[in-house]
DNA sequence: CCCACATATTGACATCTGTCGATACATCGC
DNA sequence: GCGATGTATCGACAGATGTCAATATGTGGG
């Protein structure tokens, strides 16, 4: 049951996915904006993707999480799998290590879903 | 076990609440923002949500979105209660009726919770 | 070649979740 | 007051989820 990106659907789609705001969403839409928020609705993925998001070089691996979340190396794989397949972040294996990237674009993606009908995400 | 905004927090905190590529959350906020996450991480949520915010008036009654969304009766007011509890919609009991609106700023501040440090929102 | 180390997989378990049918509660019209 | 109607609560149940210990897999060093 692996959820990826994009987030695109026929009906309720905007320049870049679905909108919750835009009209009702089509099931598809539900199916895939669900996906990803039930990756993102555990404390614990949420911490994981914060501390792969503000790791030195954007990169963190399993070794450097395991002791800040207090969890076992196999629940930190496991939760590291989930975001993964919900699309939100990358695992690349280098050597012995798996170094885990956030998907650039993911999170706004989802943060455009959100967002009420006419607002734009502009860089400061 | 229900969960309210605001999702401030001491640490990790911007304006808006937290934001998950500032650095690592605390626990608090990494509930916070689960807590929120998890409501949103069924498709009949998302579903509802959706039929919530495109009902005339921005304003829906569960008699409304039953048929719709093809579950019984009990099963959308249990869910519509957990989107209550969540801080994202709220319930007016009016006569008979039952009427959900979208909470004002809630999805926009998940959202501020999911993008990319350094971006803004703006109203076009 | 073998050991140490980082990670993944498996199996098990308690708990949470989504759904329903049955029923209770509340309000309106008559 | 009574019956109809909209909603909430209760009890039940299958399935998903988060966690662990044990174990397997893979990689690098000596």
């Amino acid at each position: 049951m692996t959820t990826v990106l994009p987030l695109i659907h026929s009906d309720d789609v905007g320049a870049y996915g679905p909108r919750l705001t835009a009209g009702v969403v089509s099931d598809a839409s539900a199916e895939s904006l669900a996906g990803v928020f039930k990756a993102l609705g555990a404390p614990t993925r949420v911490k994981l993707l914060s501390m792969v998001a503000a790791a030195p070089g954007a990169e963190a691996c399993i070794c450097d999480m395991t002791a800040p979340v207090g969890l076992s190396q196999p629940t930190v794989s496991h939760h590291m799998r989930l975001l993964v397949e919900a699309g939100l972040v990358t695992r690349e294996q280098r050597g012995r290590w798996a170094h885990f990237r956030i998907v650039p674009g993911a999170l706004a993606a989802v943060a455009f879903a959100l967002q009420p009908a006419g607002s734009a995400t502009r860089e400061s």
